[in-house]
DNA sequence: TTGCAATACTAACAAGCGTTAGTTAGTGTA
DNA sequence: TACACTAACTAACGCTTGTTAGTATTGCAA
Protein backbone atom coordinates (compact mmCIF):
# COMPACT_ATOMS: atom_id res chain seq x y z
CA UNK A 1 0.00 0.00 0.00
CA UNK A 2 1.67 2.95 -1.20
CA UNK A 3 0.91 6.65 0.36
CA UNK A 4 -0.46 7.81 -2.80
CA UNK A 5 -2.92 4.56 -2.41
CA UNK A 6 -3.87 4.93 0.95
CA UNK A 7 -4.68 8.43 0.42
CA UNK A 8 -6.93 7.53 -1.80
CA UNK A 9 -8.62 4.81 0.20
CA UNK A 10 -8.58 7.18 3.36
CA UNK A 11 -10.42 10.10 1.26
CA UNK A 12 -13.09 7.85 -0.54
CA UNK A 13 -13.94 6.38 2.58
CA UNK A 14 -14.48 9.88 3.90
CA UNK A 15 -16.28 10.86 1.22
CA UNK A 16 -18.48 7.61 1.54
CA UNK A 17 -18.95 8.49 5.17
CA UNK A 18 -20.53 11.46 4.77
CA UNK A 19 -22.45 11.08 0.84
CA UNK A 20 -22.89 6.81 0.87
CA UNK A 21 -21.00 4.81 -1.62
CA UNK A 22 -23.43 5.28 -4.56
CA UNK A 23 -23.43 8.81 -4.50
CA UNK A 24 -19.89 9.33 -4.28
CA UNK A 25 -18.13 9.16 -7.79
CA UNK A 26 -14.93 8.40 -9.11
CA UNK A 27 -14.60 11.90 -10.08
CA UNK A 28 -15.24 12.86 -6.32
CA UNK A 29 -12.55 11.13 -5.13
CA UNK A 30 -10.50 11.56 -7.40
CA UNK A 31 -10.81 16.00 -7.42
CA UNK A 32 -10.45 15.08 -3.42
CA UNK A 33 -7.01 14.04 -4.24
CA UNK A 34 -6.39 16.28 -6.96
CA UNK A 35 -5.76 14.06 -9.96
CA UNK A 36 -7.95 13.35 -12.72
CA UNK A 37 -10.42 10.17 -12.24
CA UNK A 38 -9.01 7.74 -15.03
CA UNK A 39 -5.62 8.86 -12.74
CA UNK A 40 -7.42 6.76 -10.22
CA UNK A 41 -7.14 3.73 -12.21
CA UNK A 42 -3.51 3.44 -11.79
CA UNK A 43 -3.79 2.49 -8.08
CA UNK A 44 -7.21 0.93 -7.77
CA UNK A 45 -8.57 -1.74 -9.96
CA UNK A 46 -12.31 -0.45 -9.80
CA UNK A 47 -15.14 1.01 -6.91
CA UNK A 48 -15.91 -1.74 -5.82
CA UNK A 49 -12.15 -2.76 -4.52
CA UNK A 50 -12.35 0.15 -2.35
CA UNK A 51 -15.26 -1.17 -0.62
CA UNK A 52 -14.23 -4.60 -0.84
CA UNK A 53 -11.26 -4.28 0.82
CA UNK A 54 -12.40 -2.30 3.08
CA UNK A 55 -15.31 -4.22 4.41
CA UNK A 56 -13.09 -7.36 4.53
CA UNK A 57 -10.07 -5.72 6.01
CA UNK A 58 -12.59 -5.21 8.65
CA UNK A 59 -14.03 -8.25 8.92
CA UNK A 60 -10.29 -9.66 9.21
CA UNK A 61 -9.99 -8.00 12.12
CA UNK A 62 -13.09 -8.89 13.97
CA UNK A 63 -13.17 -12.09 13.57
CA UNK A 64 -9.13 -12.44 15.06
CA UNK A 65 -11.16 -10.70 18.03
CA UNK A 66 -13.51 -13.01 18.79
CA UNK A 67 -11.15 -16.19 17.83
CA UNK A 68 -8.86 -14.83 20.55
CA UNK A 69 -11.44 -14.29 23.40
CA UNK A 70 -12.69 -17.64 22.46
CA UNK A 71 -9.75 -19.43 22.42
CA UNK A 72 -9.01 -18.23 26.37
CA UNK A 73 -10.33 -19.70 29.46
CA UNK A 74 -12.56 -17.67 31.10
CA UNK A 75 -15.79 -16.84 32.90
CA UNK A 76 -18.29 -15.79 30.22
CA UNK A 77 -19.14 -12.42 31.93
CA UNK A 78 -14.99 -11.73 31.64
CA UNK A 79 -15.12 -12.83 28.11
CA UNK A 80 -18.12 -10.56 26.71
CA UNK A 81 -16.02 -7.84 27.96
CA UNK A 82 -13.02 -8.64 26.48
CA UNK A 83 -15.09 -9.17 22.98
CA UNK A 84 -16.77 -5.80 23.61
CA UNK A 85 -14.08 -4.05 24.43
CA UNK A 86 -12.28 -6.19 20.93
CA UNK A 87 -15.00 -4.74 18.52
CA UNK A 88 -15.19 -1.37 20.29
CA UNK A 89 -11.13 -0.54 19.53
CA UNK A 90 -11.95 -1.99 16.46
CA UNK A 91 -14.55 0.64 15.50
CA UNK A 92 -13.20 3.38 16.90
CA UNK A 93 -9.82 3.50 15.15
CA UNK A 94 -10.63 2.87 11.97
CA UNK A 95 -14.34 5.66 12.50
CA UNK A 96 -14.53 5.89 8.35
CA UNK A 97 -13.48 2.98 7.49
CA UNK A 98 -15.97 1.24 10.05
CA UNK A 99 -18.87 3.27 9.19
CA UNK A 100 -18.53 2.53 5.19
CA UNK A 101 -18.30 -1.37 6.37
CA UNK A 102 -21.57 -0.81 8.84
CA UNK A 103 -23.92 0.91 6.07
CA UNK A 104 -22.26 0.40 2.48
CA UNK A 105 -21.41 -3.31 2.95
CA UNK A 106 -25.05 -4.04 0.92
CA UNK A 107 -23.57 -2.28 -2.09
CA UNK A 108 -20.87 -5.22 -2.78
CA UNK A 109 -21.65 -7.64 -5.77
CA UNK A 110 -23.50 -10.75 -5.30
CA UNK A 111 -20.61 -13.11 -4.69
CA UNK A 112 -18.75 -11.16 -2.43
CA UNK A 113 -22.51 -10.39 -0.95
CA UNK A 114 -22.89 -13.35 0.10
CA UNK A 115 -19.35 -13.81 1.19
CA UNK A 116 -19.64 -10.99 3.35
CA UNK A 117 -22.81 -12.21 5.05
CA UNK A 118 -21.32 -15.68 5.61
CA UNK A 119 -18.38 -14.28 7.63
CA UNK A 120 -20.94 -11.51 9.68
CA UNK A 121 -22.67 -14.96 10.57
CA UNK A 122 -19.65 -16.68 12.21
CA UNK A 123 -18.46 -13.76 13.72
CA UNK A 124 -22.51 -13.43 15.27
CA UNK A 125 -21.96 -17.63 16.04
CA UNK A 126 -18.52 -16.33 18.12
CA UNK A 127 -20.87 -14.27 20.55
CA UNK A 128 -23.78 -16.40 20.81
CA UNK A 129 -20.86 -19.13 22.33
CA UNK A 130 -20.50 -16.49 24.60
CA UNK A 131 -24.23 -16.20 25.15
CA UNK A 132 -24.16 -19.44 25.73
CA UNK A 133 -21.36 -20.31 28.25
CA UNK A 134 -23.03 -17.53 30.48
CA UNK A 135 -26.31 -19.07 30.30
CA UNK A 136 -24.69 -22.41 31.39
CA UNK A 137 -22.85 -20.80 34.63
CA UNK A 138 -26.22 -19.06 35.66
CA UNK A 139 -24.84 -15.89 34.92
CA UNK A 140 -26.48 -14.66 32.04
CA UNK A 141 -30.64 -14.86 31.99
CA UNK A 142 -32.12 -17.15 29.65
CA UNK A 143 -32.41 -15.34 25.81
CA UNK A 144 -33.07 -16.06 22.34
CA UNK A 145 -29.31 -15.53 21.46
CA UNK A 146 -30.14 -14.51 18.04
CA UNK A 147 -32.18 -11.55 19.19
CA UNK A 148 -29.92 -10.88 21.78
CA UNK A 149 -26.53 -10.70 19.74
CA UNK A 150 -28.14 -9.03 16.91
CA UNK A 151 -29.33 -6.83 19.78
CA UNK A 152 -25.98 -6.57 21.45
CA UNK A 153 -24.00 -5.86 18.14
CA UNK A 154 -26.41 -2.78 17.13
CA UNK A 155 -25.68 -1.19 20.36
CA UNK A 156 -21.65 -1.63 19.61
CA UNK A 157 -21.93 -0.30 16.38
CA UNK A 158 -23.89 2.70 17.02
CA UNK A 159 -20.51 4.16 18.88
CA UNK A 160 -19.96 4.99 15.45
CA UNK A 161 -22.29 7.49 15.24
CA UNK A 162 -21.12 9.61 18.15
CA UNK A 163 -17.46 8.91 18.84
CA UNK A 164 -15.06 11.69 18.19
CA UNK A 165 -11.65 10.17 18.35
CA UNK A 166 -10.63 13.12 20.20
CA UNK A 167 -13.31 13.93 22.57
CA UNK A 168 -13.91 12.89 26.03
CA UNK A 169 -13.36 9.11 26.13
CA UNK A 170 -10.94 6.53 25.00
CA UNK A 171 -11.98 3.77 23.31
CA UNK A 172 -11.70 1.45 26.52
CA UNK A 173 -13.44 3.92 28.14
CA UNK A 174 -16.54 3.12 25.41
CA UNK A 175 -16.16 -0.41 25.86
CA UNK A 176 -16.55 0.00 29.53
CA UNK A 177 -19.57 1.82 29.30
CA UNK A 178 -20.82 -0.47 26.95
CA UNK A 179 -20.32 -3.24 28.57
CA UNK A 180 -21.61 -2.08 31.86
CA UNK A 181 -25.22 -0.98 29.87
CA UNK A 182 -25.39 -4.29 28.30
CA UNK A 183 -24.52 -6.36 31.50
CA UNK A 184 -26.34 -4.63 33.84
CA UNK A 185 -28.82 -2.05 32.16
CA UNK A 186 -30.63 1.15 32.84
CA UNK A 187 -31.48 0.39 36.33
CA UNK A 188 -30.48 1.51 39.21
CA UNK A 189 -29.71 -1.98 41.43
CA UNK A 190 -31.27 -0.30 44.38
CA UNK A 191 -34.49 -0.30 42.76
CA UNK B 1 -53.77 7.64 -2.00
CA UNK B 2 -55.51 5.59 -4.61
CA UNK B 3 -55.21 1.54 -4.57
CA UNK B 4 -52.59 1.83 -7.33
CA UNK B 5 -49.97 4.70 -5.95
CA UNK B 6 -50.36 2.80 -2.74
CA UNK B 7 -49.27 -0.47 -4.75
CA UNK B 8 -46.57 1.34 -6.66
CA UNK B 9 -45.36 2.66 -2.54
CA UNK B 10 -45.38 -0.85 -1.22
CA UNK B 11 -43.60 -2.89 -4.04
CA UNK B 12 -41.06 0.38 -4.42
CA UNK B 13 -40.04 -0.05 -0.77
CA UNK B 14 -39.93 -3.61 -0.58
CA UNK B 15 -37.48 -3.03 -3.35
CA UNK B 16 -35.44 -0.42 -1.76
CA UNK B 17 -35.37 -2.68 1.10
CA UNK B 18 -33.60 -5.47 -0.32
CA UNK B 19 -31.49 -3.83 -3.13
CA UNK B 20 -31.27 0.01 -1.55
CA UNK B 21 -32.29 3.11 -2.60
CA UNK B 22 -29.80 3.75 -5.15
CA UNK B 23 -29.90 0.60 -6.74
CA UNK B 24 -33.75 0.81 -7.54
CA UNK B 25 -33.96 2.35 -10.19
CA UNK B 26 -37.90 3.51 -11.86
CA UNK B 27 -37.67 0.66 -14.26
CA UNK B 28 -36.96 -1.53 -11.80
CA UNK B 29 -40.30 -0.23 -9.80
CA UNK B 30 -42.16 -0.46 -12.75
CA UNK B 31 -41.63 -3.61 -13.98
CA UNK B 32 -42.63 -4.65 -10.39
CA UNK B 33 -46.04 -3.48 -10.76
CA UNK B 34 -46.28 -4.05 -14.58
CA UNK B 35 -46.39 -0.99 -16.23
CA UNK B 36 -43.58 1.55 -17.68
CA UNK B 37 -40.88 3.87 -16.26
CA UNK B 38 -43.16 6.34 -17.46
CA UNK B 39 -46.18 5.72 -16.51
CA UNK B 40 -44.92 5.63 -12.19
CA UNK B 41 -44.79 10.22 -12.70
CA UNK B 42 -49.39 9.51 -13.14
CA UNK B 43 -48.48 8.47 -9.98
CA UNK B 44 -46.05 10.19 -7.92
CA UNK B 45 -43.35 13.15 -8.78
CA UNK B 46 -40.43 12.11 -8.62
CA UNK B 47 -38.36 9.11 -7.47
CA UNK B 48 -37.50 11.21 -4.29
CA UNK B 49 -41.05 11.76 -3.45
CA UNK B 50 -41.15 7.81 -2.94
CA UNK B 51 -38.28 8.28 -0.16
CA UNK B 52 -39.09 11.71 1.41
CA UNK B 53 -42.76 10.83 2.18
CA UNK B 54 -42.09 7.89 3.28
CA UNK B 55 -39.33 9.14 5.91
CA UNK B 56 -41.77 12.38 7.28
CA UNK B 57 -44.88 9.92 7.74
CA UNK B 58 -42.93 7.46 9.76
CA UNK B 59 -41.38 10.47 11.60
CA UNK B 60 -45.02 11.61 12.10
CA UNK B 61 -45.84 8.99 13.71
CA UNK B 62 -42.50 9.05 16.10
CA UNK B 63 -42.86 12.05 16.36
CA UNK B 64 -46.69 11.71 17.67
CA UNK B 65 -45.84 8.51 19.65
CA UNK B 66 -43.50 10.17 21.95
CA UNK B 67 -44.99 13.54 22.61
CA UNK B 68 -48.29 11.56 23.90
CA UNK B 69 -45.91 9.49 26.61
CA UNK B 70 -44.54 12.47 27.80
CA UNK B 71 -47.75 14.32 27.99
CA UNK B 72 -49.08 12.06 30.49
CA UNK B 73 -48.18 11.75 34.24
CA UNK B 74 -46.48 8.42 34.84
CA UNK B 75 -43.03 7.02 36.70
CA UNK B 76 -39.80 7.29 34.53
CA UNK B 77 -39.65 3.72 33.97
CA UNK B 78 -43.21 3.70 33.19
CA UNK B 79 -43.07 5.83 30.35
CA UNK B 80 -39.75 4.42 28.83
CA UNK B 81 -41.74 1.35 28.39
CA UNK B 82 -44.57 3.26 26.75
CA UNK B 83 -41.95 4.57 24.50
CA UNK B 84 -40.02 1.78 23.77
CA UNK B 85 -43.73 0.03 23.03
CA UNK B 86 -44.62 2.62 21.02
CA UNK B 87 -41.27 2.53 18.78
CA UNK B 88 -41.58 -1.02 18.35
CA UNK B 89 -45.43 -1.27 16.81
CA UNK B 90 -44.50 1.54 14.36
CA UNK B 91 -41.65 -0.53 13.33
CA UNK B 92 -43.14 -3.94 13.45
CA UNK B 93 -46.30 -2.71 11.45
CA UNK B 94 -44.49 -0.79 8.68
CA UNK B 95 -41.57 -2.72 8.32
CA UNK B 96 -40.10 -2.56 4.90
CA UNK B 97 -40.81 1.61 5.31
CA UNK B 98 -38.76 1.13 8.48
CA UNK B 99 -36.04 -0.52 6.91
CA UNK B 100 -35.47 2.46 4.31
CA UNK B 101 -36.33 4.91 7.04
CA UNK B 102 -33.22 3.73 8.88
CA UNK B 103 -30.90 3.08 5.86
CA UNK B 104 -31.57 5.01 3.46
CA UNK B 105 -32.63 8.64 4.72
CA UNK B 106 -29.58 10.01 3.64
CA UNK B 107 -30.64 10.16 0.05
CA UNK B 108 -32.49 12.52 0.91
CA UNK B 109 -31.34 16.03 -1.39
CA UNK B 110 -29.71 18.98 1.27
CA UNK B 111 -33.09 20.54 2.95
CA UNK B 112 -34.94 17.19 3.04
CA UNK B 113 -32.02 15.68 4.45
CA UNK B 114 -31.56 19.36 7.39
CA UNK B 115 -35.51 19.09 8.18
CA UNK B 116 -34.88 14.99 8.75
CA UNK B 117 -31.56 15.55 11.12
CA UNK B 118 -33.86 18.12 12.71
CA UNK B 119 -36.91 16.12 13.51
CA UNK B 120 -34.38 13.60 14.54
CA UNK B 121 -32.92 15.31 17.22
CA UNK B 122 -36.37 16.07 18.72
CA UNK B 123 -37.41 12.93 18.86
CA UNK B 124 -33.86 12.02 20.79
CA UNK B 125 -34.94 15.05 23.09
CA UNK B 126 -38.43 13.40 23.89
CA UNK B 127 -36.06 10.26 25.21
CA UNK B 128 -33.67 12.17 26.64
CA UNK B 129 -36.64 14.18 29.10
CA UNK B 130 -37.50 10.59 30.58
CA UNK B 131 -33.94 9.43 31.20
CA UNK B 132 -33.58 12.89 32.90
CA UNK B 133 -36.70 12.18 34.94
CA UNK B 134 -35.42 8.52 35.74
CA UNK B 135 -32.35 9.82 37.03
CA UNK B 136 -33.99 12.46 39.28
CA UNK B 137 -36.18 9.92 40.59
CA UNK B 138 -33.23 8.11 41.22
CA UNK B 139 -34.44 4.92 39.45
CA UNK B 140 -32.02 5.09 36.01
CA UNK B 141 -28.39 5.53 36.68
CA UNK B 142 -26.83 8.57 35.96
CA UNK B 143 -25.51 8.48 32.74
CA UNK B 144 -24.51 10.24 29.41
CA UNK B 145 -27.45 10.84 27.78
CA UNK B 146 -26.76 11.52 24.48
CA UNK B 147 -24.76 8.15 24.56
CA UNK B 148 -27.36 6.57 26.21
CA UNK B 149 -30.62 7.45 23.75
CA UNK B 150 -28.32 6.80 20.59
CA UNK B 151 -27.68 3.41 22.01
CA UNK B 152 -31.37 2.74 23.41
CA UNK B 153 -32.74 3.97 19.25
CA UNK B 154 -30.05 1.77 18.10
CA UNK B 155 -31.10 -0.96 20.13
CA UNK B 156 -34.85 -0.77 19.30
CA UNK B 157 -34.00 -0.16 15.46
CA UNK B 158 -32.02 -3.48 15.34
CA UNK B 159 -35.79 -5.10 15.63
CA UNK B 160 -36.10 -4.78 11.80
CA UNK B 161 -32.99 -6.87 10.76
CA UNK B 162 -34.61 -10.36 12.34
CA UNK B 163 -38.70 -9.70 13.05
CA UNK B 164 -40.94 -11.45 10.85
CA UNK B 165 -44.77 -10.40 11.30
CA UNK B 166 -46.21 -13.90 11.09
CA UNK B 167 -42.88 -15.08 13.86
CA UNK B 168 -43.10 -16.02 17.46
CA UNK B 169 -43.64 -12.27 18.83
CA UNK B 170 -46.17 -9.95 18.45
CA UNK B 171 -45.02 -6.48 18.77
CA UNK B 172 -46.09 -6.14 22.51
CA UNK B 173 -43.69 -8.97 23.25
CA UNK B 174 -41.04 -7.80 21.26
CA UNK B 175 -41.27 -4.46 22.91
CA UNK B 176 -41.34 -6.45 26.51
CA UNK B 177 -38.12 -8.13 25.27
CA UNK B 178 -36.62 -4.87 24.14
CA UNK B 179 -37.59 -2.70 27.52
CA UNK B 180 -36.15 -5.84 29.74
CA UNK B 181 -33.02 -5.67 28.40
CA UNK B 182 -32.58 -2.28 28.23
CA UNK B 183 -33.52 -1.62 32.00
CA UNK B 184 -32.15 -5.13 33.25
CA UNK B 185 -29.43 -6.27 30.94
CA UNK B 186 -27.97 -9.55 30.52
CA UNK B 187 -26.79 -10.39 33.89
CA UNK B 188 -28.93 -12.39 35.87
CA UNK B 189 -29.97 -10.48 39.04
CA UNK B 190 -28.70 -13.53 41.21
CA UNK B 191 -25.65 -12.54 40.57
C1' DT C 1 -73.57 10.32 -26.41
C1' DT C 2 -70.24 13.44 -25.56
C1' DG C 3 -66.45 15.04 -23.00
C1' DC C 4 -63.13 14.92 -19.54
C1' DA C 5 -60.08 13.13 -16.23
C1' DA C 6 -57.22 9.30 -15.17
C1' DT C 7 -53.91 6.20 -16.61
C1' DA C 8 -51.26 3.89 -19.62
C1' DC C 9 -48.05 3.88 -23.62
C1' DT C 10 -43.71 4.92 -26.95
C1' DA C 11 -39.84 7.57 -27.75
C1' DA C 12 -36.39 10.21 -26.51
C1' DC C 13 -33.35 13.47 -24.01
C1' DA C 14 -29.71 15.27 -21.23
C1' DA C 15 -26.79 14.17 -17.74
C1' DG C 16 -23.89 11.37 -15.27
C1' DC C 17 -21.69 7.06 -14.50
C1' DG C 18 -17.49 3.65 -14.28
C1' DT C 19 -14.11 2.47 -17.10
C1' DT C 20 -10.70 1.99 -21.11
C1' DA C 21 -7.36 3.52 -24.59
C1' DG C 22 -3.66 5.93 -25.77
C1' DT C 23 -0.25 9.22 -24.54
C1' DT C 24 3.15 11.96 -21.90
C1' DA C 25 6.31 13.63 -18.38
C1' DG C 26 9.36 12.45 -14.88
C1' DT C 27 12.53 9.18 -12.35
C1' DG C 28 15.63 5.76 -11.30
C1' DT C 29 18.60 1.96 -13.30
C1' DA C 30 21.40 -0.84 -16.71
C1' DT D 1 22.59 7.18 -23.12
C1' DA D 2 18.87 4.01 -23.37
C1' DC D 3 15.34 1.68 -21.16
C1' DA D 4 11.58 0.56 -18.22
C1' DC D 5 8.44 1.91 -14.73
C1' DT D 6 5.27 4.95 -12.36
C1' DA D 7 1.72 8.03 -12.30
C1' DA D 8 -0.44 11.51 -14.30
C1' DC D 9 -3.13 13.32 -18.36
C1' DT D 10 -6.99 13.91 -22.36
C1' DA D 11 -10.58 11.95 -24.77
C1' DA D 12 -14.06 9.15 -25.32
C1' DC D 13 -17.09 5.01 -25.08
C1' DG D 14 -21.11 2.52 -23.86
C1' DC D 15 -24.48 2.30 -20.68
C1' DT D 16 -27.90 3.64 -17.25
C1' DT D 17 -30.38 7.00 -15.02
C1' DG D 18 -34.51 10.06 -13.84
C1' DT D 19 -37.49 12.51 -16.29
C1' DT D 20 -40.40 14.86 -20.06
C1' DA D 21 -43.28 15.23 -24.28
C1' DG D 22 -46.70 13.68 -26.84
C1' DT D 23 -50.30 10.35 -27.66
C1' DA D 24 -53.68 6.56 -27.11
C1' DT D 25 -57.15 4.15 -24.33
C1' DT D 26 -60.52 3.75 -20.86
C1' DG D 27 -64.42 4.55 -17.84
C1' DC D 28 -67.34 7.51 -15.53
C1' DA D 29 -70.26 11.98 -15.32
C1' DA D 30 -72.97 15.32 -17.73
Amino acid sequence: MTPRKLEIFQTALSLMKSKGYANTTMRDIASAVNMEAASLYNHIASKEDLLAITCFDLADQFEKGILEVNDIYFDAKEKLRMAIEAHTQILTTNLDASYVFIHEWRHLSADKLNEFKHRRNQYENGFIEILKLGENEGVFNEVDEKFVVITILSTLNATIEWYKPNGAFTPKQVANKLSDFILNGLLNIKN
